[in-house]
DNA sequence: AAATGTTATTTGCAAAAAACAATTAACTGT
DNA sequence: ACAGTTAATTGTTTTTTGCAAATAACATTT
């Protein structure tokens, strides 16, 4: 019972964001291959119907094969298809989006963390993944605890103010935003652990089991 | 260029809500195909590359072919994957859902339309696909205007009340909603146009063109 | 014509949440 | 001890929400 129709090419597609020098940045590839070989672009590839459980590990593949670990956050964004999309045909590709820590890079791949704001021309419709996804990211910002994904596993309530900052792009009230990320129960204070500096010792914070909705969920 | 990979099969379903005797229901279909012929489904089928110009347009077509008409509002849900999920193979299903007033149905369709809450059991991963559709209908309808394409064009302040308050499952304030809706501009009086009856006329609204986010879009 | 029933719409007030501005706390280094 | 710096809290004003009641606009009945 196998349709007689011709099947579209299937891919995934990452837009992998971090925060470098206060802004939102995303980790492009060169191209190795045609079409668009030496270009940068998202990092993508075909699934392996032999190997793939289903698109998100084909998107956990592709991120692993970049940055050589896991992601924090992975979550699926919006597929795209079409018979325009890819030169080489009708095309179907399921795009993610994952959240990085900039520490975690490398120093290579941290210089190449671009700002969303000044990418370079981008092949194929990767431009409207991108638009997609940092409308996403932004979006669930403001409601949820998708940017503490963007920093290592402890940080101050300073460091997450900043980076929920960052990610939205606008300014957000300091004991307000204190008040509202204590109530939701999304991060929890390590006991007894503290940044030190020059100053009053800050309370290090962990995200805590709450941190996020049903159907996502960290890999 | 072409991979040399196996393709998986590229399929769209479709989850068509509407709201029948005050509750959230689903439009379901009888296969007439196997696998699972004669068993109550989603709406769905294979993309066709020849016609469709993407997958979206595939959803279109599935659900002019169940209804006869379009769908008032329709956006991607999900794309749910794996070797598992159809018999058939290893297979992509790009899932849709749509929203459609009852009134537009014509009696057998609409006598058809079961709750969510009262399903028979489902073919492939159809309960996930709808566990989803319903937990993402339910979360946008507190903050968006997509309860009111499950109306006619037009429509009085308490028709919008109820349906908001059928499709989120929870009770609304009065005032309060009547506040919150006008503020957001979604929706817009008539001039002159009321629903008479034994009573105080009610005013007649419609939706307006700031009722929906740039990525969604009325066909 | 006035009273009644019914649904629509507005108003007023209390409670809660958010925004804003300032103060207090806890360190290090001099 | 004091200055400098960042952390954390507190108090006050403004805005939003929740709740209850009052008023409005009819058709129908008396």
């Amino acid at each position: 019972m196998e349709p007689t129709y011709p099947q579209p090419l299937v891919m995934v597609d990452t837009a992998l964001f971090t925060i470098r020098e206060e802004r939102l940045c995303l980790i492009l590839t060169r191209r190795r291959e045609p079409p668009f070989e030496g270009v940068l672009a998202l990092p993508g590839g075909f699934v392996h119907v032999q190997e793939d459980a289903d698109t998100e590990m084909a998107a956990r593949r592709v991120i692993r094969s970049k940055i050589g670990f896991d992601a924090r956050y992975l979550e699926q964004l919006f597929t795209f298809s079409g018979p325009a999309r890819d030169p080489r045909g009708w095309s179907v590709s399921v795009a993610y989006y994952a959240l990085i820590p900039l520490t975690l890079l490398d120093q290579s791949q941290a210089a190449e963390a671009l700002p969303v704001d000044a990418l370079p021309p981008l092949p194929f419709d990767h431009p409207q993944i991108v638009a997609r996804a940092v409308e996403r990211l932004r979006g669930k910002a403001t409601y949820s605890s998708l940017p503490a994904f963007l920093l290592p596993g402890e940080f101050t309530m300073n460091d997450l103010h900043r980076i929920y900052e960052q990610t939205i792009g606008a300014r957000l009230d300091k004991a307000s935003f204190r008040h509202k990320i204590l109530e939701q129960d999304i991060i929890e204070p390590i006991p007894n652990r503290f940044r030190v500096g020059a100053h009053r010792p800050a309370q290090l914070y962990r995200l805590s089991s709450k941190a996020l909705t049903p159907f996502e969920r960290k890999i």
